[in-house]
RNA sequence: GCCGAGGUAGCAGAGCGGCCAAAUGCACGGGACUGUAAAUCCCGCGCCCGAAAGGGCUACCCAGGUUCGAAUCCUGGCCUCGGCA
């Protein structure tokens, strides 16, 4: 059976350097799940810090907007990174098909996957996809839901399906983005014979989740020298190079100074954590604070790897 | 030394006699999450008891005072900032 290895945890936590050496352990190749990083361009402020090395375009697979490329990290292809120009509005969909087509291709050649990101989301539907994954936003109706007030929103929901709004729970009910896309869902249901709902089966696969994680105060600590660290690895030309350019909200493009910057990722790294613990709960978790959190991590990972699985 | 402004929760900053344990923002803690997820949303945040409703205690620089009642008014002190010397 395929095995594959996935790396986690909220930011700053040391995992990109953890999967390079996995990687070259065992013969791997590392598939980012990272929502920004695929985008073109956003570099610096992504923490995609590659910049020296070299971007090979793999078209083994044309589809839509898509580049499929890896980028060669001494002697370790790095997938799932530079995929589409920062204006796409690239989602949780379109990486799970970016994601399966590039683990086809490893497995393909006998080698080890290991994805390698701190977007929960991405890892949890890529491995449990859920029933309406790829049911596809309905522009014209999002464009006039989103004039609507929250009240507005909950009604028009209430109505179409309360189902569905009974099962919401209290900060759901208050989240105009969850609301509308309710809407959305239940809309496409009621009017076309069978929602368009393309029911996927997470991939099959003995599958290895480990979690890199530290304690707040040594987790802002990190964050914090990162950030300052951006700054001077060039963050404002990076900026002035993509004012103008429509951007995904994110966090380090938005303008914030230095300390708005610090806060705002420290947020960030709960959230994740929240996610992670909960949404994740397969996670073996690792801090990696504590003494000889490496060797334990390896020697789980190597037990795991030479397992025999039917 | 004189004149003016001011000292409020971890920080910034409202309040200017009762409705104030004190708006709001930030920080921080917890949580949600079924195609925006580095996004979006919810709850908590003086201390103690309680599941909650609620109750108790200590509080708005310090010390006095006025008042049924003071973060809010008065007096003195200490400190900070701006202007003049």
């Amino acid at each position: 059976m395929n095995k594959l290895l996935v790396i986690t945890g909220p930011t700053a936590t040391g995992k990109t350097v953890l999967g390079l050496r996995l990687a070259k352990k065992y013969h791997g190749e590392i598939l980012s799940a990272d929502s920004r990083q695929v985008y073109k361009g956003m570099d610096i402020g992504t923490g995609k810090d590659i910049n020296n090395f070299q971007f090979t375009i793999f078209n083994f697979k044309k589809q839509g907007e898509f580049t499929y490329g890896f980028y060669d990290v001494g002697g370790v292809k790095v997938w799932g990174l530079d995929i589409v120009e920062p204006g796409y509005p690239f989602n949780v969909s379109d990486y799970v098909n970016y994601a399966n087509a590039i683990l086809g291709f490893v497995w393909e050649q006998g080698k080890l996957p290991i994805i390698v990101g701190g977007t929960g989301q991405y890892i949890k539907e890529l491995l449990l996809p859920s029933e309406t994954l790829h049911l596809p936003p309905d522009e014209k109706l999002r464009e006039e839901l989103n004039s609507f007030t929250v009240a507005q929103l909950q009604e028009r929901l209430q109505r179409i399906n309360g189902a569905k709004w009974e099962q919401m729970n209290q900060s759901d009910r208050q989240n105009s983005r969850r609301l509308i896309r309710a809407i959305e869902v239940a809309t496409a249901g009621s009017d076309s014979v069978q929602s368009p709902t393309r029911q996927e089966r997470g991939p099959e696969a003995d599958i290895l989740l480990v979690g890199l994680t530290a304690p707040s105060p040594v987790l802002y600590e990190r964050i914090d020298k990162r950030v300052e660290q951006r700054f001077t690895a060039g963050m404002e030309e990076e900026r002035k190079k993509l004012s103008g350019r429509k951007l995904p909200n994110t966090i380090g493009y938005r303008g914030e100074t230095a300390t708005e910057w610090k806060f705002a990722e420290h947020a960030y790294a709960r959230r994740q954590m929240t996610y992670l613990k909960h949404q994740l709960p397969r996670i073996v978790w690792f801090d990696v604070t504590q003494d000889s959190w490496s060797a334990k991590l390896e020697r789980q990972v190597g037990k795991w790897y030479t397992t025999k699985t039917v």
